[in-house]
DNA sequence: TCAACAGTTCCGAATTTCTGAACTACGGAA
DNA sequence: TTCCGTAGTTCAGAAATTCGGAACTGTTGA
């Protein structure tokens, strides 16, 4: 297996964020991940209710997620581990991230801290 | 030629818009077009400095843009104008499209106003 | 009626996406 | 060590999408 690939920070592109949650399975899953508490396992994260996804195009979910600078994957024993890149994507792209998610209306929990104009003014 | 289609306000999908603003040259003439002064037309708007865009591709940009919501296309005459439609998107996605166009480094003064969650605390 | 212009549609080539099947990597049991 | 089961990746070909030149449509002005 080749190694994972990570963009550093700065080489995130804004294009390869808004390809790869264009696809609402993709961010089904990334909303998922940002949720605390989710194990963040590629098996984890494929039922998505209405479908399962075949665990190649999962593995492909990820991978673009991962090469758009979104997630972060990491081998951990048989499995693998995700996690968002939220924190560092929301300094790179301040706002960016959540006002996706509120989109979609998938804001989770702990997001709602992440960028400060939040709740200042009433809404 | 077929009518345009424009679809409804409440009928506008996050994953379009980000799929529409997803690619580099349709950006551009977004942010072209956002900015006030400029004509709107097809024509106007195929230089993007270091390539002419071909008017088939061009004219299939705009209908991407046109059907994901982001802008509205009117015949004039012999020409087609085309506007943003950031005031009802920002009403229905808030902070999206401006927290977009920061991230590629696109934002145009006319927008500075969109958003009311803007300099409020410094930044 | 005709020519010129702005933009659209058509269609074939190139590229991308999807997913089942085969494969790799790791951990645990014997 | 070898074998097995589990988690996920890679491969490959079918299907879908994108690109762009050529032909076409709609409008204005002569």
């Amino acid at each position: 297996m080749r190694p994972l690939f990570h963009p550093a920070l700065e080489d995130i592109r804004p294009e390869a964020i808004l390809y790869a949650l264009s696809d609402p399975e993709r961010v089904a899953i990334f909303a998922k991940l940002a949720t605390a508490g989710c194990g963040g396992t590629c098996s984890a994260l494929a039922d998505l209710g209405d479908r399962v996804i075949p665990k190649s195009s999962l593995s492909n979910h990820f991978k673009v997620l991962r090469e758009s600078g979104l997630i972060r994957s990491e081998r951990q024993g048989v499995e693998m581990r995700n996690q968002t890149r939220c924190a560092e994507l929301d300094e790179r792209f301040p706002g960016l991230i959540r006002s996706i998610l509120v989109a979609y209306g998938q804001l989770p929990g702990q997001l709602e801290t992440m960028s400060r104009e939040k709740s200042r003014d009433g809404q």
